[in-house]
RNA sequence: GGAGAGGUGGCUGAGUUGGUCGAAGGCGCUCGAUUGGAAAUCGAGUAGGGGGUGAGUAACUCCCUCAAGGGUUCAAAUCCCUUCCUCUCCGCCA
């Protein structure tokens, strides 16, 4: 959420980032409602503020033993009088809310403008995709005739976009999800978190997926309760409504959570393999840093991201997302693609990103700079560190011998009792 | 699920015969005195949000907030209702 001041004083800014953002549409309406809030508000105090001088007279004649009818019957009217405007006023409010809570962050000037992907900016590239002396599989077809993914049978359980990871697949699932939280909360110094899968509607509102994107969550029947899209959201709602001493920032957190997206709007994307489903595991990296600090936080979180993937020796490259191409909550995203041979491209396994206050508004994070100081709004950030399923499927085909079984990358043998091949 | 207790400022803790209480005291913190410096001691200050005047992150002023929402009343931290949360006991359960 941006700061209402703010959008009064910068209209032409906000209204153009809007665009730059795709997002059609107008201030006017948030101009008028600001306007009627405040004239309203002003003229409720001005009320609120004779009614309570004349009731403390009512307070001090009655103390003398005097009768106050007049008055109290002035103050009586008063009081219904402020309750009508009152009634308006909280009406003017809460529409100004929708309005400020569907306006998109507004993008860092570093941000390339552009309508979609096409102006995205590639800023470095890890690794050489490899050529293959074979045809390479795609992990849908590996997968499978390995006995590691079950398309077939988790569809019997839960339907499409859903897959089974069976033996040598399961352990390698949660291999890379183990290799990911060892590397951050010992290498990077993030605090490791293990949150409820499910959170309430504030959190949600929180982190910028309500009100605008319900559609693509899973809510809980009957309860205001939502499953979570991303660690993102129970990790930068841990410090909700808090106030926190700026000694003790930045805070670095980590998770290792199930993620649960709708994926309404994708019908006919990635509908093959385990890139797209509407259960996934991921890594969450999530950092509240002083505004100060945040632009140089957000590298290095992309950096801490990144590593694992060097770690595994999957070739990737980073992308510095364009206005167009950036999601609601965000002012500056860059994404991780890790090579997939299947696409014969770079596919997205990360996105890290610097929300700077628009989250920390929303969900009030609050931190005093030093002793005495005026409260400020905390910065925000979060990144996957990374997707395990996409990388996954990325080590499955990136990792595959002509025989079809998959060399295991040396770091994980570890976390998978030294084995060193998988095979049929 | 049943029975009971409770939710007050950064923390702790008064305040429940409704009235000048945004709230005593303590701790913590800030500034000052003291000291060679520090501790101890003494003094002063110290909640958050919003609106208005204003060039102002100065100053002044008003409104709101004692878990949240509603009600009674001229007036509510104090009375009533609903919801949420915490704690204790019982039941159930991994």
């Amino acid at each position: 959420m941006l700061d209402a001041r703010m959008i009064r004083s910068n209209l032409e800014k906000v209204e153009q980032a809007m665009k730059n953002r795709n997002m059609a549409g107008t201030l006017d309406n948030f101009v008028r409602l600001d306007e009627q809030r405040r004239s309203i508000l002003s003229q409720v105090e001005e009320r609120k503020s004779f009614r309570n001088s004349d009731s403390q007279e009512i307070g001090k004649l009655k103390k003398q033993g005097m009768e106050a009818e007049d008055l109290k019957q002035k103050v009586r009217e008063a009081g219904q009088e402020i309750k009508q405007m009152e009634e308006k006023l909280k009406a003017v409010e809460s529409e100004l809310q929708q309005i400020l809570y569907n306006i998109p962050n507004l993008p860092h000037e570093s941000v390339p403008v552009g309508a979609d992907e096409s102006a995205n900016q590639e800023i470095r590239r890890w690794g050489e995709p490899r050529s293959f002396d074979f045809e390479p599989q795609a992990h849908w077809d590996l997968g499978p005739q390995l006995d590691i993914l079950d398309f077939e049978r988790a569809a019997k359980l839960s339907g499409t976009r859903f897959v089974v990871y069976k033996g040598w697949g399961a352990k390698l699932e949660r291999a890379v999800i183990n290799f990911y939280l060892d590397i951050h909360t010992s290498k990077h110094g993030y605090q490791e978190v293990f949150p409820p899968f499910m959170v309430n509607r504030e959190c949600m509102v929180g982190t910028g997926q309500l009100p605008k994107f319900a559609e693509d969550m899973f809510k809980i029947e009957g309860r205001d309760m939502y499953l979570v899209p991303t660690a993102e959201v129970p990790l930068t709602n841990l410090y909700r409504e808090e106030i926190l001493e700026g000694r003790d920032l930045p805070l670095y957190l980590t998770a290792y959570t199930a993620c649960f997206r709708a994926e309404a709007g994708s019908h006919g994307r990635d509908t093959r393999g385990i890139i797209r489903q509407h259960q996934f595991n991921k890594v969450e990296l999530v950092k509240i840093v002083p505004a100060e600090s945040s632009y140089e936080e957000l590298e290095k979180l992309t950096r801490d991201a990144e590593e694992v993937l060097q770690a595994l020796e999957l070739p990737y490259r980073v992308v510095l997302l364009s206005t167009g191409d950036m999601g609601f909550s965000s002012a500056k995203t860059y994404d991780l693609e890790v090579w997939m041979p299947s696409y014969q491209d770079y596919k997205e396994i990360s996105s890290c990103s610097n929300c700077e206050d628009f989250q920390a508004r929303r969900a009030n994070i609050r931190y005093r700079p030093g002793p005495g100081e005026k409260l400020r709004f905390a910065h925000t950030l979060n990144g996957s560190g990374v997707a395990v399923g996409r990388t996954v499927a990325a080590i499955i085909e990136n990792y595959q011998q002509a025989d079809g079984s998959i060399v295991i990358p040396e770091v994980l043998r570890p976390y998978m009792g030294g084995l060193e091949v998988i095979e049929g």
